[in-house]
DNA sequence: CCTACCGATCGGTAGG
DNA sequence: CCTACCGATCGGTAGG
């Protein structure tokens, strides 16, 4: 008469209380993530809902995992199996643009890596720890390889500056965050695609 | 007998309690803004600090309000005097980069703007309009004027895109903010007036 | 996965 | 500007 479940449905609720979670958490913060409004939201109790982590910690870090399973689902898997460079990197940045502006369902307060980053910056901890190595790991690995990779391949000038670029994609997608967020701007995706365009375009190798 | 103050004491107050204010905020948010830290903080009661502001929500856009006068002493004032157009733009864009790696002081946590932007965009109510209206003012409004100016005196070429540099502007702080903040990057600062000089260089004037 | 509960803290009020 | 208090909500636990 114990409403525990199998293995297969615990394993659905807890996929179902990441995806809420993430989505609550881009609207009100990790920290204003509470237990109480998710199992308000899903109709479970506030212990049901914290048995599958322990700790509001743990559903913070998980919620994080989930969002970087979301952001590679979205923006990195499309165009992984382009050729490493800027075909990639073009690929990548215009699924990026997208994703800020239309990934509405799982981040309906925009992207979790954004708001969480402003949101612990000045905090220490665990969480802290991890949106830092997911924030460097997406901007300054990730973007960073293709980058490089453009360089070897003669498809950037050899005296690129690779971190100054990470350094100004990086202010252009917080830049599109923004716009989009708080000024609901609708021209803000074509201007984030003219300035990756014209960032890139000053680093095309000098001909001859 | 009453602990009640005289009217300059009382303001005195009022500017000690919105100086904490600012400087807990851009750590723990407008939200993690509470009246009992502050309180202990001042080692006053919740009820003399809510006193002064009357409930939590005009505490926060009066904090706003007092970020906003810090941000103008800091980027705007040290600059109005110099000639509308390139040379005041060039002193706010040094400013503002100097503001969000040095203002420690009133914002341990980095720009309260930043902050806050990212917590209310997905919001609606009197604080997030509050916030929305001053990035506006000082993204838009102010830089915009400076760039405007640059083009009618000729100073950049008379087809920039005044609203894109905005943008990108834009970008390029808030990436320095993430930087200073969540990387603790320390040649940030370079990066952002590197990227600065470089946007602008790209619209100066066709020679001939 | 639930009910029932814990101490702590939240914003805010009464009254002085 | 204080003390003393209010109902609501927080993260979390006991026990089943």
């Amino acid at each position: 008469m114990s409403p525990r479940k199998s293995v297969a449905e615990a394993r659905e609720t807890r996929a179902r209380i990441l995806d809420r979670s993430v989505a609550i958490a881009s609207v009100e913060g990790l920290d204003g993530l509470t237990i109480g409004r998710l199992a308000l939201d899903l109709g479970m109790s506030k212990a049901g809902v914290l048995g599958h982590f322990g700790t509001k910690e743990a559903l913070q870090l998980a919620a994080l995992r989930e969002a970087s399973a979301v952001f590679s689902r979205l923006v990195w898997e499309p165009n992984a199996h382009l050729d490493a460079g800027l075909p990639r990197l073009h690929g990548v940045c215009e699924s990026w643009a997208d994703y800020l502006v239309r990934a509405r369902d799982h981040f309906p307060g925009g992207c979790l890596f954004t708001t969480a980053a402003v949101e612990y910056d000045a905090r220490s901890g665990p969480v802290r720890d991890a949106i830092t190595r997911l924030t460097v790991f997406w901007q300054h690995r990730r973007l960073g390889f293709d980058l490089r990779a453009a360089v070897a391949l003669g498809e950037l000038r050899p005296d690129a500056d690779v971190e100054q670029l990470v350094f100004e994609l990086t202010g252009i997608y917080l830049s599109l965050n923004q716009a989009v967020q708080l000024n609901q701007a609708a021209d803000a995706q074509a201007r984030a695609l003219r300035a990756v365009d014209r960032l890139l375009a000053l680093e095309a190798p000098v001909p001859g």
